[in-house]
DNA sequence: GGATTGTGTATTTTT
DNA sequence: TACACAATCC
């Protein structure tokens, strides 16, 4: 050992190593208002972390003075993981978790103080929507034409927006059943506290009107959390950010992370605003920007960036790719949407054939419908496939009633739940039933089951109904009185068996009706890790997780807002056309902003791919069983010719051929394992062969007679670069590219 | 009280 | 096209 070596750097404390400059400046950045402006791909949720971990080690902070919000559980959780591997122990104590979580920890602390009872329960959309009905018919307006489904928007939107009735500007009155929706609005959030209840906007909107007008309590709570952290700002809302801001307000100890650029959430209320001012609602804010992208190639973030500076209303940033250039992005156009499923199939199977696990593979579309042409076609194919957020599981109906059932063991006086599934299965306890003790409920103002109790001794009840609720509350009974002696496990399999619940499904023949047991079989072992039923209910009000999580070999379909936060390899980006991608919707109401938001979910798109990123449009699609042409999307015409590659419908259906390994002869593509399979490729390659030749190799005048394979014949009226407006005899006036037409 | 026909309407979705 | 819901009939 050399006698003297030159005493080396201090290394960096662990949970700090590998942090790059910004970073290192985020996480280590003094008390006070801090924003990090971080692009998509440049370590947002590491320094979110290694900043709370930081603060912790440092001796900053300790655990129980920690506010640390999310948006989703998965992001809560991911968070927590994170924390604890850097720390070293649990974070115990703290407050992590969602907006909404948070907000029920600190509502049922002090229910009191906005007229609850602390076991209050939590809505879900169906209870919302029952409720809500109920008061438009009581308020005597007809339901067909003023839809609860509508009111629920409106008194969302409103409760995003941080009013309650009161507070509700006169201006918005208009929108909804004459001006009445202010009246709605009230009498539907009378009806939620006489049911002790609250939807999920309450559990912030509460919140906020109890830190609101306590100021002691506000006090309270701004002395317990000394540090606050948010995660995905640019999602908040305004109830959300005024929550942030009363508990914020004192200290000023917040630090928030977002992109502005990838804020696609404002139909459910978010306001970009918020990120875009962060500086003026807390003067001398630091502000940092996270502009090294670690994740994709060159062509891929040169192709996003170029995109997103179409849009007006951001912060500017560069990202800078610290890697190679690698493949451009290729831009596809196809037939109608089943070529399209076909070619990326077909792509993919490629790609499974040269090494690429599939899990690293996603298609993103636009919406929820667009999954299905790929479904159909990855199932032909053979193809192993997940679509992510589908209905999640404790969406489902069957799961519903369950939960419904357990809700009113537990606490008889829910009305919701008991409308529910009185009848289900049915018993006899019909609408008239049902509307006779509604109304002695509504006289008596007791709850339904309190009611009924009564109802079953008088003679106002025809006998045979008389006789179905006696059993029923019965059962009921039975079951309560079981609560304490089962475990949660036990108690739903009794309910669920003695309710005849089970044997309803068991009865069905439809073919999803063994799915749906399964589903109740999941539920009950879902219930094993509870402790008690009430532990249990109040982790579904809170968390809709999407079972069923887990990775395995499979490509992933799913929306794109499903795909914010992930990233992928190899990503394929599906329906690129005007009116779907810019959605109809955007185009014709929101005016630019909309476009804008579309944009960003362009953007958040293609930033998901680390190495390739294929777009794709079809010419002609299938709207609501009517077939339809488009035009390729603006979005396309917006990326940066230098980053894309546009394939011309070549027999070359060979991508990326060169960069990956050799083929390896041990994965067969998934299509060759049957003869059948083998045969719908071979027609599928066939239609890609004797596909037409590329855009604008062919000139037409107007006035020509001209052939589509999809709209038959008709006459060109205009053209417009390759864009070609035809009158088809039989399709009427449309707009084609003239790649898909040929002379007649 | 329950089955049947007809009508209307379709993004994005976490909690 | 597909599905959910409501009015209608038995």
């Amino acid at each position: 050992m050399p006698p003297f070596s030159p005493r080396p750097a201090p290394d960096p404390p662990a949970h700090l190593a590998g942090l790059n400059p910004e970073q290192l400046a985020a996480v280590t950045a003094p008390d006070g208002p801090l924003l990090v402006l971080a692009g998509a791909g440049t370590g947002k949720t590491r320094v979110l972390t290694c900043r709370l971990a930081h603060l912790l080690i440092e001796g900053r902070v300790r655990p129980g003075e920690v506010l640390a919000v999310t948006f989703t559980n998965k992001a809560a959780r991911e968070m927590a993981e994170r924390v604890e591997r850097l720390i070293g122990r649990s974070v115990q104590g703290m407050w992590l978790g969602t907006f909404h979580a948070m907000g029920v920890r600190m509502l049922r602390a002090h229910a009191e103080l906005v007229g609850l009872a602390p076991s209050f329960t939590i809505l879900d959309t169906d209870d919302q929507l029952r409720l809500l009905k109920q008061v438009i018919q009581a308020a005597g307006l007809d339901e067909r034409r003023w839809p609860a489904r509508g009111l629920l928007a409106l008194v969302q939107r409103w409760k995003d927006k941080g009013w309650t009735p009161q507070r509700v500007p006169d201006c918005e009155l208009c929108e909804f059943a004459m001006g009445r929706g202010r009246e709605l609005y009230a009498a539907y959030q009378e009806r939620l506290s006489a049911l002790n209840a609250c939807d999920f906007g309450d559990l912030l909107l509460h919140g906020l009107e109890l830190l609101g007008t306590h100021p002691e309590l506000l006090e309270r709570y701004r002395r317990r959390f000394r540090v606050i952290l948010v995660d995905e700002y640019q999602d908040t809302n305004v109830a959300q950010y005024l929550w942030l801001r009363l508990l914020a307000g004192g200290h000023r100890n917040i630090t928030c992370v977002g992109d502005d650029d990838q804020s696609i959430y404002s139909w459910r209320g978010a306001e970009v605003g918020n990120i875009l001012r962060f500086e003026q609602d807390f003067p001398g804010a630091t502000v940092i920007r996270l502009e090294r992208n670690y994740r994709s190639t060159g062509h891929i973030l040169g192709a996003a960036t170029g995109l997103i500076a179409h849009n007006r209303a951001r912060h500017a940033k560069t990202l800078r790719s610290e890697g190679e250039m690698g493949l451009p992005v290729r831009v596809a156009g196809l037939w109608d949407e089943e070529e399209e499923a076909r070619w990326i199939g077909q792509e993919i199977e490629c790609l499974q054939r040269h090494g690429e696990p599939l899990s690293s593979i996603a298609v993103l579309v636009r919406a929820g419908f667009q999954t299905r042409p790929f479904e159909e076609r990855f199932i032909q194919m053979g193809l192993p496939y997940r679509v992510v957020g589908g209905p999640r599981f404790y969406e489902r109906q069957e799961i519903r009633d369950a939960v419904a059932y357990l809700r009113l063991v537990v606490s008889p006086d829910d009305d919701l739940a008991f409308e529910r599934i009185v009848n289900l299965p049915r018993r006899g306890i019909g609408e008239a039933a049902l509307k006779a003790l509604h109304a002695a409920a509504r006289a008596s103002g007791r709850s339904l089951v309190a009611t009924a109790r009564a109802l079953v001794l008088t003679d106002d009840l025809p006998a045979r109904t008389r006789g179905a609720l006696a059993r029923f509350l019965d059962q009921l009974d039975r079951w309560r009185s079981a609560l304490a002696e089962r475990s949660p496990r036990a108690l739903a399999e009794l309910v669920l068996e003695e309710s005849g619940y089970v044997g309803m499904w068991q009865a069905e023949r439809t073919p999803d009706a063994q799915g749906r047991l399964d589903n109740l079989k999941g539920l009950a072992e879902a219930l094993e890790e509870f402790d008690t039923v009430g532990a249990f209910l109040e982790h579904v009000a809170l968390v809709m997780d999407n079972a069923a999580e887990a990775g395995g070999e499979v490509v992933s379909v799913m929306t794109l807002h499903g795909a914010k936060g992930l990233e992928f390899d190899t990503v394929f980006l599906a329906g690129w056309e005007e009116g779907l991608f810019p959605s109809q919707r955007a185009l014709d109401e929101g005016g630019q902003q909309a476009l804008e938001e579309e944009r960003r979910l362009a953007y958040v798109g293609i930033t998901r791919a680390r190495r390739r990123c294929t777009i794709s449009f079809a010419a002609n699609r299938r709207v609501y069983g009517q077939w339809t042409s488009a035009l390729p999307s603006r979005f396309l015409d917006e990326l940066p010719a230098e980053h894309v590659e546009v394939l011309h419908r070549s027999p070359r259906a060979r991508p990326d051929w060169e960069l990956l390994g050799e083929p390896r002869p041990d994965i067969r593509p998934a299509a060759f394992r049957t003869a059948r399979a083998a045969a719908r490729l071979i027609e599928g390659r066939a239609e890609i062969l004797a596909s037409r030749p590329p855009a604008g190799s062919r000139t037409f005048r107007v006035g020509e007679r001209i052939f589509h394979d999809k709209f038959g014949y008709g006459r060109i009226e205009a053209i417009d670069g390759d864009k070609l407006e035809i009158t088809f005899d039989k399709a009427g006036r449309k707009k084609v590219v003239d790649s898909f037409v040929e002379p007649a």
